[in-house]
DNA sequence: ACCTGAACACCGTTCAAGT
DNA sequence: ACCTGAACACCGTTCAAGT
């Protein structure tokens, strides 16, 4: 169907992220190199360069992708399943998660980072609407499971099942009924 | 006073992690090298390794340190006031926070590491141990201020003063006061 | 014990050249 | 447009050698 050429791929750049994709919840992200990618991807090390500017770029493009499909994980959900949907992805995907959110990127740099998170922010605002300060109480609530994640993920604490450990810590926080 | 010799230094692994500590809080972890950081203490690319065994061992002990200042500045505060303290030293030393608990290190691998969080989650549980689940309210509380920590790093909560929203967060949310 | 320079296998990135 | 190999300046790490 298509023709073989000097063009190893229709979409290399699609190639690549899931190259990287790949690499990256295997190995982790200091182990993630554009050369690598380059060679799983069948290309010689410098053609990457032809979709992504250099290598953060292509760590902000995997980012971004992650953003989303966390995003498209939350919305619509109550809070309470909200806030196990997002540790749940966090455990599944940690290099990912860290990728995403443990400061690898210069945020401002890449805006595309910025407009995903602000549009899963908007579903977790959504969820505490009827609060009267709906905005900290969902600032209060991202922090919540944000620092749940990340502290389960690192072994801080413990080994015990971490699926009803989020349920029980999440069940003893309660979000202001009245202004604070 | 000291003779000299061909020994640079009384306390090279001193040396070393002050040159680290200055070279991570400004260019960030990616940037730190072991040969950078011989270069600045003055020896050779090859020095450190009489004292660490290989550069995720000077990162690890960076993030002892690290870890072991947190706990002192939280130990003995009320809860509120230790919210506040998490989060400003995570504020203060952004770089040095991510190395702590970024997940840039595998902490089963270095028993410090654990050792020294235990030692700072003591600290917090003993702020909760009137609330009928002391320790679920300190995996809520730390877990609560260690996300708003890493998403006021991040920018994710705009511009507006830290000091205010941080205050306006933690008033916000209660800790159950009853068995969940 | 502690430090040294040489060497190896990797990187990211740039460049001039090919189709 | 898209891909290539050669080249450069960096790494981490190992080794044999010096005091």
């Amino acid at each position: 169907m298509c023709p073989v050429s000097t063009y190893h791929h229709g979409d290399l750049p699609a190639a690549l992220l899931r190259a990287a994709g790949r690499t990256l919840e295997k190995r982790g992200i200091g182990a993630l190199s554009l050369r690598e990618t380059a060679r799983r991807a069948g290309v010689s090390h410098n053609a990457p360069y032809r979709h992504f500017s250099d290598r953060e770029a292509l760590l902000a493009a995997l980012a971004a992708e992650g953003i989303t499909m966390l995003g498209e994980q939350l919305r619509g959900k109550p809070a309470r399943e909200m806030g196990e949907a997002y540790v749940r992805f966090a455990l599944e995907q940690p290099q990912r998660f860290r990728l995403m959110f443990g400061g690898v990127l210069p945020v401002a740099k890449y805006p595309e980072l910025g407009r995903a998170a602000r549009s899963a922010h908007k579903a977790l605002e959504e969820a505490f609407s009827e609060l009267p300060r709906p905005e900290l109480a969902a600032a209060g609530a991202w922090s919540l499971v944000h620092g749940l994640a990340h502290l389960l993920l690192e072994g801080h604490f413990g080994a015990q099942d971490p699926e009803t450990f989020v349920r029980d810590v999440l069940g003893a926080v309660r979000f202001a009924q009245r202004a604070a």
